[in-house]
RNA sequence: GGGGGGUUUCCCGAGCGGUCAAAGGGGUCAGACUGUAAAUCUGAUGGCAGCGCCUUCGCAGGUUCGAAUCCUGCACCCCCCA
């Protein structure tokens, strides 16, 4: 009989369990433990990707655990098999060193640092990895993983058996780092749990057997399933690229928009695993998006809570003005501030208030605004009715703008398509 | 070492002397429908000027009034026999 954990049972209803090394972890939880989660610095920014393994930690440091973050400087340096198909691109230390500055800047949104007994942790395991020789790692380290059992693990299997690649010493080495990284931890802040997706589990029950034959020590591991979308493919990943978390490479506005288009079939999912809603606040979301699926109600609410978390109050404010102006009607009558701040992150080009005078073609416009590559694109545009002024159509392919085009004291808002928009700022 | 096949527009893939800016599909973009969805349907898809010009069919030359299509050389890829 295991006594009940309120933290475990959350996670469980969220279906944020989908694996776990020991069936006493619930009552494990039950005295505060440190636990852990790693990242990978591929960018100088998180992104959707990550949130995940955020909000997991988020969770465990609410319910009075200690979260250590631990970004793999060292580890980015080899590159995870697990989940990979292909050989990775290997990162400069350089490169490396930049992305983890940014990263750490990004963690401190999610998880409290201030002192007190939960106090998180950011660690970089390049910080004790580089210090280790190879001579040293080998015998210290190397001597307890027998190569038929790294074999045997999925991901090293996966490669190998493959005809293409194949995968490289080094590859093959990453699983040593990894658990060296949570015997280290174990070591230096008592940490007694790794957290991860499901693609990390051997990566997990590798570093507690090590521990195990090192320090005679008994680790835990908790994996949640990988967060897919109904169809199948990962998360974050839009015709742009990828969504990220820093508002430089993703505007908050387009963070919120990434939400807002979420599948009905995902929406609870995503609710479930990222959101801080509680059981019964989720379970009327669910209702809803079932009962009236055109209200978004349930996106809303999810671009909404993310949003807040990552981007602030502020970004929220934002995003929401935004949309309610691009999906809204005519644009017209707002202040240069109010446009310049809602589309700060669109392209934009200044012409000259004479050009504006002197005629200058909507067609030209386009291609000057950059939503259009060339003039006969831009024309095509106009002709099967997907241009719009200031979110009024117009279907002239010869129409010229004019002053009276302006939307506020100098910006005309260009927009082709549903969702391209461009600014054109008159000097 | 010998023999054969290939390299086409974002991708796949037709074309085999003029009617080819190049079929078809995918993707992408736009429109209709919708819920800023999915599915579906329609249109567009080298550039510039509007029925004309310019740049494209691995690279470099050549034969032709005219080549993606023929010839020569070069590069890369694949297959078969040793």
């Amino acid at each position: 009989m295991t006594t009940p954990n309120p933290l475990y049972d959350d996670l469980q209803w969220r279906g944020l369990i989908y694996q776990s090394t020991d069936e006493q972890i619930p009552h494990i939880l039950n005295t505060p433990r440190t636990v852990y989660v790693g990242f990978d610095p591929t960018a100088d920014s998180l992104h959707i990707g990550s949130l995940l393994g955020l909000q997991v930690l988020r969770r465990f440091q609410q319910a009075g655990h200690r979260p250590v973050a631990l970004v793999g400087g060292a580890t980015g340096m080899i590159g995870d098999p697990s989940g990979k198909s292909d050989e990775r691109q290997l990162l400069s230390v350089d490169r490396l060193r930049e992305n983890v500055v940014g990263i750490e800047r990004q963690m401190r949104q999610f998880l409290d640092f201030d002192e007190g007994p939960c106090q998180a942790v950011l660690v970089n395991n390049f910080d004790w990895m580089r210090r280790f020789s190879f001579l040293d790692f080998l015998r210290d380290i190397g001597k307890n993983f027998p190569v038929n059992v790294m074999m045997s693990k999925e991901s090293v299997k996966n490669r190998i058996s493959r005809d293409g690649g194949g995968i490289s010493y080094t590859e093959f080495s990453y699983m040593l780092l990894q658990a060296y990284d949570f015997v280290h931890l174990q070591q230096e802040f008592d940490c007694s749990m790794q957290l991860g997706g499901s693609d990390q589990w051997g990566n997990i029950t590798a570093g507690i057997d090590l521990a195990r034959r090192l320090h005679g020590v008994q680790l835990y591991g908790l994996t949640w399933p990988l967060l897919l979308k109904s169809d199948g493919t990962k998360h974050g990943k839009t015709e742009g690229g990828s969504v990220w978390l820093s508002a430089e490479r993703t505007s908050p506005y387009k963070f919120y928009q990434y939400w807002i288009n979420v599948d009905d079939s995902d929406t609870a999912n995503c609710l479930k695993f990222l959101t801080e809603l509680d059981r019964e606040e989720i379970q009327d979301l669910e209702k809803q998006v079932a009962e009236s699926p055109e209200r978004n109600i349930g996106q809303r609410r999810l671009a909404e809570e993310l949003t807040r978390i990552v981007h602030g109050d502020a970004g929220v404010k934002l995003a929401q003005k935004a949309t309610e102006i691009m999906f809204g009607g005519e644009i017209g009558d707002l202040s240069d501030a109010t446009l310049l701040d809602i589309f700060s992150q669109l392209p934009s080009h200044q012409i000259d208030a004479q050009k504006l005078n002197d005629g200058l073609s909507l067609v030209e416009a386009f291609v000057l605004a950059g939503i259009a590559k060339s003039k006969g694109e831009a024309r095509r545009a106009v002709e099967q009715g997907g241009a719009y002024v200031n979110n009024r159509r117009v279907q002239d392919v010869n129409y010229e703008l004019t002053q009276n085009d302006l939307a506020s004291e100098s910006v005309v808002v260009l927009r082709r398509g549903k969702k391209s928009y461009g600014l054109l700022r008159i000097s």
